[in-house]
DNA sequence: AACTCCTTGGCAGATAATGCCAATTCTGAA
DNA sequence: TTCAGAATTGGCATTATCTGCCAAGGAGTT
């Protein structure tokens, strides 16, 4: 992982559809080592996989929220079943471990109020040993980036 | 967007770097009318961009962040200023408004503490007229994927 | 039933991906 | 500084893929 994998990497963050061809140019090489270097990244699981920016709303899911979760206990056992059970709710895009009060973040996509209530109450809530949910729900989007910043190279 | 439309959006989330052929084969069209709907899809804004999923401590941003930042006051110029400010700032991935006692939810990438404190010191508090930051770490991601839930077609 | 509109599938030329090999650059040691 | 070894690069040829065009199929309407 050097300069030129950062500048590889940036670029698809950006476009990750872009042509071998053009990425190449992008970062001032031959398709040939920009190629090596692609598969490079993916097989050492630097890059984990390639995704599309949707628009949620447009998809039919108009509301976004954030969630976060207190559990009541946290011995080993309760976080496994409660990791476990969170991973395979699919209105859950994203859910992460957390310092401070709430012990985990939550991002949750639904398409309205009713599926909101029918999340919390048949998905979330059927979980069990849940101190508290407290629900943020999303206006709007002020910036939203896969692109990292540049590092020092 | 039917529901061959939502069958391309989530094929792409789980691999947006799929060839047309294999896109169309996992929709069970030919690539020829596959291909057609993907550039409606783009042109008419459903599809925002591509981007790669990459393990950002092998990048170089061992920490994730998330900031829960409350303003002074809620007028319109504060509004932009600060939203304008926000979308200048690399290190911000993410940045959603939100209900609740926070008005913003920030998601930010940063080298370390060191480089999270002049962040905060010298990007977040530059931008004045903000009552209150509460800062999250994250410790690990439990789960994160960009798939949508399927929807009843 | 006939018409229209939308979508599909197949074909062909243009474009891109990728394995191979020689040439170059870089690194470390004497 | 000089040299040897290793890693990386660039070009080429083959293979695979993309994509515009046209005719055929299907759904809905009058």
């Amino acid at each position: 992982m050097d300069g030129k994998d950062r500048q590889i990497v940036r670029a698809l963050q950006a476009n990750a559809r872009m042509t071998n061809q053009d990425l190449a140019a992008a970062v001032n090489l031959s398709p040939s080592p920009c190629l090596r270097r692609l598969r490079n990244l993916e097989d050492s699981g630097v890059i984990r996989g390639y995704s599309v920016d949707v628009d949620a709303k447009a998809y039919g899911l108009p509301m976004m929220v954030f969630i976060r979760i207190r559990l009541e206990r946290h011995t080993g056992s309760h976080i496994q079943e409660f990791e476990a059970r969170i991973r395979a709710i699919d209105e859950v895009l994203e859910c992460h471990l957390m310092t401070g009060p709430a012990d985990y973040l939550l991002r949750v996509v639904v398409a309205g109020l009713d599926h909101y209530e029918d999340f919390i109450r048949n998905r979330i809530h059927a979980i069990g040993g849940i101190a508290s949910i407290d629900t943020s729900i999303v206006y709007g989007t002020i910036k939203k980036t896969g692109v990292f910043p540049a590092l020092p190279s």
